[in-house]
DNA sequence: ATGTCC
């Protein structure tokens, strides 16, 4: 890390400030077009705060990697400042098993094709759980499923799956639902539990312990060698119908009101109008689908790997967190709407909101990296207050996916993963042609964007996870 | 991201 390397400046732009964590090259690599639309997001009224993590990059509206705050007596609310797919997030499950279990290629793609068999990937895929209702799921979230789906008999000794999540169930004011038309309902019945496309994905993963945290690591009960299981999707078409219906809401709220700014595509509400408040109640019944999608996902997970290595196996939950939401918190003595677009809350040892089992070590912040490379189990600092406790949400997007396409070639894409040698990490797409938009040549260096967090001071590494299997959508 | 244009 070289020493004269800055981690932070705050960048001053004609309608506000915004704060920019990542080293020199990472803020030089952004662009103009990522200042523009802080431009634009900082003339929304009232807004208090915003600021960019290393990963940013441009997105429809409001950048991926944006963290923007108000106070919520006076809040706004932007479905573009939570992004398109509502609640989408990371789940991590911890097994029983090393990483010298699965060494056998043939064992994880015998793995691989046996969570194929439990988890629809596919695109327009109906899920497996007919059982469950959607509109429990949607209400209640995780409390809504029936018992048999909160499988903590998989975790004899400790109950995870309610209590190691950033929020089990995200109340809201119900009577919203009935504003969405029975169409889009119909998109997302028997949804529930299955992967979804784009960046979405499932991959089994080593642990490599830091050993500046070998203590926390300890306490969440990870050893080097480990093998877990990352999850990473979101609320499927159930988000894209609360945008649907509340993309034309706020924009009516907007013209009635004469709301608006340079940029036509940034959608932006009072959170005490009629649309702010349509928008703020349905974007917590998407993140009720999506922790309750993510959930069902690692049911899936958990029993491809039982029918795969028989033998008691355990999967209990590390952690389920967001990085695609809006929420109030508080800070200090006062109450924020907090907005995270592609960004995640890292709290430190010590945060009253931290859930119980980790009130004492802050709980895990789970960042992907892209295909084929490694990802991070991170813990939040006390510094990390500067920015509302918000870090990085994975690599970060660094060319189009057809610019992607057009510079990638399958061999090249093939070789990053390994394939034919023994440490290949296995895909389940035989052609990787489908999926050549997701290599890691598409996305930043996840080690660079970890090194400007850390070098700010808003977290820490716990844990390095290496990829060994990876299960993709299209 | 998304039954990615019913």
């Amino acid at each position: 890390m070289s020493k004269n390397e800055n981690y932070y400046r705050r960048v001053d732009l004609p309608a506000g400030e915004l704060h920019v964590f990542a080293k020199d090259e990472l803020f030089e690599a952004m662009g103009a077009r990522t200042l523009e639309m802080a431009n634009n997001n900082l003339q929304i009224p009232d807004i208090r705060y915003m600021s960019y993590t290393p990963d940013a990059h441009v997105g429809v509206g409001t950048c991926i990697g944006t963290t923007a705050v108000w106070e919520t007596e006076r809040a706004f609310v932007s479905p573009s400042i939570v992004g398109s797919d509502i609640g989408c997030g990371m789940r991590v499950h911890v097994t029983n098993l090393k990483a010298e279990d699965l060494k056998d290629v043939k064992l994880r793609r015998k793995l691989v094709k046996a969570i194929e068999k439990r988890l629809p990937v596919e695109n327009h895929a109906r899920g497996y759980f007919s059982d469950i209702r959607l509109e429990d799921a949607l209400r209640k979230g995780l409390h809504g499923l029936p018992g048999k789906y909160v499988p903590d008999a998989y975790t004899p000794r400790k109950a995870t799956s309610l209590t190691h999540v950033e929020c089990s169930r995200f109340r809201f004011d119900e009577s919203w639902l009935d504003r969405i038309p029975e169409q889009l309902w119909h998109r997302s019945h028997r949804q529930l539990g299955t992967l979804g496309g784009g960046n979405h994905f499932v991959e089994i993963q080593a642990v490599d312990i830091d050993e500046g945290n070998r203590r926390i690591a300890e306490q969440w009960g990870l050893q080097d060698g480990q093998v877990i299981v990352m999850i990473h999707s979101g609320s499927r078409s159930w988000g894209g119908a609360v945008n649907q219906y509340c993309g034309s809401e706020v924009a009516k709220t907007m013209r009635l009101l004469g709301l608006g700014t340079a940029d036509p595509k940034l959608a932006f509400a009072p959170l005490d109008s009629e649309a702010g408040q349509a928008y703020a109640n349905l974007m917590y019944s998407a993140l009720n689908f999506a922790v309750v999608n993510r959930h069902l996902i690692g049911y899936a997970i958990r029993d491809a790997f039982k029918d795969t290595l028989g033998a008691p196996f355990e999967m209990r939950t590390l952690y389920d967190l967001m990085h695609n939401y809006a929420w109030e918190e508080r800070h200090g003595d006062a109450s924020y709407f907090v907005h995270r677009k592609g960004a995640t809350r890292s709290l430190p040892a010590g945060h009253p909101d931290n859930p119980a089992p980790y009130a004492s070590t802050g709980h895990p912040a789970l960042i992907p990296g892209s295909m084929g490379t490694s990802s991070y189990l991170m813990v939040g600092s006390p510094e990390g207050a500067r920015n509302y406790y918000s870090i990085c949400h994975g690599a970060g997007r660094v060319r189009s996916r057809n610019a992607t396409k057009q510079l990638v070639t399958v061999d090249e894409f093939a070789s990053s993963l390994r394939i034919g040698q023994d440490d290949e990490i296995v895909v389940n797409h035989k052609g990787l042609e489908s999926i050549i938009d997701e290599s890691p040549q598409a996305y930043k260096d996840v080690d660079q964007i970890i090194e400007s967090v850390v070098g700010a001071g808003l977290a820490t590494v716990v844990a390095k996870c290496r990829p060994m299997a990876t299960v993709k959508g299209v």
